[in-house]
This record gives C-alpha cells, sequence and structure tokens, in this order.
DNA sequence: GTAACACCTCTAGTAACTAGAGGTTCAAGG
DNA sequence: CCTTGAACCTCTAGTTACTAGAGGTGTTAC
C-alpha cells in the first residue's frame, strides 16, 4: 500500500494532482487509514500511469476517461479506443501545419530587425500589420 | 465612430471578448453615447487589430501588451519587442518538436490496431503502458 | 409607437491543474 | 512516552483567454 506522496513519486504526478483525478472520478476513492490518510494499491498505481500517459499523449481528461471506461472492453466497442487515437492524430497534425506557418511568419519578423532602431521598429510593424504576413495563420491552441 | 458590434465585425473579434479585453485594460475606455453605449475611434480599432494579430500569433495577452507598450518608443527599448518575438520563435519551435514526437508515437499506435479485436486491444495496451513508446514524449500546451 | 435587434452589466463556466491557508497525523529519535 | 518535523488533510481561490447566459435597456426602421 502506497501513501499519496509514495504514488507520487512513482508516478511523477504532483500530490494534488491525484486528488485532482479523484475529484474528477478518474481515479477511485482509494482506503484510508484510520487518521483519514490515503493508501494506494497497485491497480491505482496503473490506472494513474494510465492517466498520466494520455496525458503525455496530448489527450485531454474526457478522452482518457473514455479508454478508462473500455478496458477490459470486448469486439466493436473497442473501436472507440482506436478513434479517439486517431482522432488525436488527425489535431496533432493540423496543429503542426499551424505552427510551421506560425514559425515562418515569426522567422521573417525577427529577421526584419537589424538592431538599428532609428526610426520605426520593423517588428511593431508587423505586429501591428497581418497585411504585412506571407499568408493566413492562427495560433490553435 | 463605430458600435461595440460594428468593430466586432471588423475585427473578427466577438462582441464579449472586446469587453474583455478593455476590462484588462488592454483597450482602452471607449467614449460612451448618451444611452451608456461604447463607441469606438480609428485608434480603438488599429489597436484592437493590433491586439488579434499578436493573438493570432501566438503570444500571450502579457506579451501583447507589453509590444503595446513600446509603441512610439525608441531606442533600446526596441530591443524587448525583437526578444518577445524571438521568444516566441524559440518556444514555437520547441513545440513543433514535441508534437512530432508525438505524431510519431500516436501513428505507431494507431498502426499496431489491426481492426480484429479478439483479445487484448492494442491501441489501449499501449496507452496503458508508456515502456511500449519509441522514447519520452511529453504533451507541451 | 412598437417590434426586433443590439447593447448594457454581472456572474459563472471552460481545462487542467497549482498554490496557499489552516489544521491533523505519522514516524523517528530522545 | 513525548516531541518534532515532514507529510498528510480539506477547502478556497488563482491561472489563461475567453464564452455563455440571465435579466434588463437603448436604438432604429417601419
Amino acid at each position: 500500500m502506497y501513501s499519496i506522496g509514495e504514488l507520487s513519486r512513482r508516478t511523477g504526478t504532483k500530490v494534488p494532482t491525484i486528488r485532482f483525478y479523484e475529484d474528477k472520478g478518474l481515479l477511485p476513492k482509494p482506503q484510508r487509514t484510520e487518521g483519514n490518510q490515503r493508501r494506494y494499491d497497485d491497480v491505482a498505481l496503473k490506472r494513474l500511469r494510465f492517466i498520466r500517459h494520455g496525458r503525455d499523449l496530448g489527450l485531454p481528461l474526457s478522452d482518457v476517461e473514455a479508454l478508462l471506461s473500455l478496458e477490459g472492453a470486448q469486439g466493436p466497442d473497442l473501436n472507440r479506443a482506436h478513434d479517439i487515437a486517431e482522432r488525436q492524430l488527425v489535431d496533432l497534425r493540423e496543429r503542426i501545419t499551424q505552427l510551421r506557418k506560425l514559425e515562418a511568419e515569426l522567422t521573417r519578423i525577427t529577421a526584419a530587425c537589424d538592431g538599428k532602431h532609428d526610426h520605426v521598429c520593423a517588428v511593431l510593424h508587423a505586429f501591428s500589420d497581418h497585411s504585412a504576413c506571407l499568408g493566413p495563420h492562427n495560433a490553435i491552441k
């Protein structure tokens, strides 16, 4: 049995975050000591690792929750797991594309500044006026 | 003079967002009609466009605010503008790198699922166990 | 004059935590 | 057995950048 601090160390999750997951229903309410402190077993440890890994892969908690509910599922229900992963991948690729556009604009903007600031700053000008940009761009998340 | 709705249309900013910027001090408090409705001039329009463009380039409002305060500045103060743009660029590149790693993992994970779900789902397994991953990965923002 | 629409303020909700206050329990050393 | 300090407890509020809604008022076109 692990204390919350031990679970924290083993998963790299901050203690308040563990309690937060419990409040959200992602982690089941653990046993308590007589003094009301939480005690976790290996099932909880595994579940927390699953949550963290999902988060590290960029999934929102709602998707992590959906995946958790699929544990032990069979047959066509499992397509939902596949869908979640695939949707996340599509999302990710779109974001990468957007960020690349942003990168191009910012590279151009920063390069426009030669360090001399005798008159109008090229950087400020570029920020103030989208028409100076190469094309459309939008910061997604 | 523009109403808030007109300003909204001209900048693609939602009306509540304009009021939100005003509350935050990014937009100055505009004149009001006798009936207490906001009326904006071209200076406000320009300023709002600046804010939106900064946001579209991925800057947090705090950076946008810093840039706004540099308008009309001279000499070395303007290096701050350059710094902000450059910091954003570094940030952006780091994020792109991270997202690429994620993409690689997710591509592998989704490919592992052949559509048959006779026993353990490969996707769920991959999510539950980071050691099945190619390398470290973390979803940044 | 009246209907429809735009506007007003204020509160609360979103995601995923994080920080802090103020108080209790646990484990180790004396 | 007692004390001390770390770890734990609950609860509230803050973070970012908005967005949604309630309940009420102003403006405008016919």
